[in-house]
DNA sequence: GTCTATATTTCGATAGAC
DNA sequence: GTCTATCGAAATATAGAC
């Protein structure tokens, strides 16, 4: 039996699916990368569930790499106008601002949990897009700004370890949300989500 | 169909002991999986780095998800205890005796960096190894334990979204300690830590 | 326990027809 | 834009000598 090419997809449904868009490539791809791992995901994979076969996808990434770099570019999208936004304040009122901040960006992970899914699912995958042309030319890497953020000695230590722990709690306290509390309404997580990295930042305590 | 004949090794000899070219693959195997990702990395690379040939490791591991597997079960054990310890108490106790755990949680992570980060760094590839044999004979997943503790509606959610939050922070905050945050004592930063998720659990709010 | 050599598989990627 | 067909390059894994 041939080793590729299954087409199955003219006489699958009862009509021939649409053109192939980028879009529909994404959404499948991060279903898939989701389900098993980008690197055990093959391109064959994806185009078997668009019903297409692998060299359709090549018409519009050049590469596997550019699949997830695209994925990549969406969270990072995301997180720029926060970043832009904290860049324009000075560290005195930075402290203050974080906790709004932190509430949009409890937003943007609900609205996307499934991309912040995948970067937290694979994050080496994420790693190696770094040598990647476009991804340097393009973008400076949202890690990257918010690493430098959590260097600025500017910033009392003790507020930026709890920056940093206010963004582990929030990724890691939403990101299976599906069941991972029971049979729990979302908005209840949310708001206990809310609750907790708030307390973060308006105990009593010593700065330094 | 164990690979059979481990020759003498054990019989107290001057010789090599048994086990420290297991350790010294796995060691090498940690080192290059957290630089390059598990995917990314092959035998060949391994076996370069070790100064032997892949064929040599097959000696050793009979595949290469063995490797994987051997680095999640010390990862294992290392939480066993303290989930043991919870199993322990009821859901009453439970709550109160969480900061200590999580003091005791970070002391683990302090000395076993490299095999969070590699957790932290390849959560696709260790999801994979739910399928393997011995994975699922020898050993209860750690997470799958904790996924209970989170589903466990004894305890109220404001208690159970914090203990999420608390995990995700201190593995956030603390994995990457080297140079994360500057020129700063390792010390300080973990104080820190300790200091913001304890404020997780001292706080007074209302439970539900 | 380690080696050489090779088998086997699968994947990413390309060429060219339609 | 999608297909058929195939290439070439890895990688994992095995066989068997020493």
């Amino acid at each position: 039996m041939p080793r590729e090419s299954t087409p199955a997809a003219q006489a699958a449904g009862p009509r021939r699916p649409r053109g192939v868009t980028q879009d529909r490539i994404l959404d499948v791809a991060l279903e898939l990368f989701n389900e098993q791992g980008y690197d055990k995901t093959s391109l064959r994979e994806i185009a078997q569930r668009l019903g297409v076969t692998k060299a359709a996808l090549y018409y519009h990434f050049a590469r596997k790499e550019d699949i997830l770099l695209e994925l990549h570019l969406k969270l990072h999208a995301l997180g720029r106008d926060l970043l832009d936004r904290l860049d324009s304040l000075d560290e005195g009122q930075l402290v203050a601002a974080w906790p709004g901040l932190l509430d949009e960006f409890i937003d943007q992970v609900l609205a996307n949990r499934e991309l912040f899914l995948l970067h937290q699912r694979n994050r080496s995958a994420f790693e190696q897009l770094a040598d990647n042309e476009r991804h340097q030319a393009e973008n400076e890497d949202i890690e990257q700004r918010f690493g430098r953020l959590l260097a600025n000695s500017a910033i009392p230590l003790a507020d930026r370890v709890r920056m940093a722990c206010s963004i582990g709690a929030i990724t890691s306290a939403m990101m299976g949300v599906a069941g991972m509390y029971g049979e729990v309404p979302v908005e209840d997580v949310v708001k206990h989500v809310r609750d907790a990295v708030h307390d973060l930042f308006r105990a009593s305590r010593p700065t330094g």
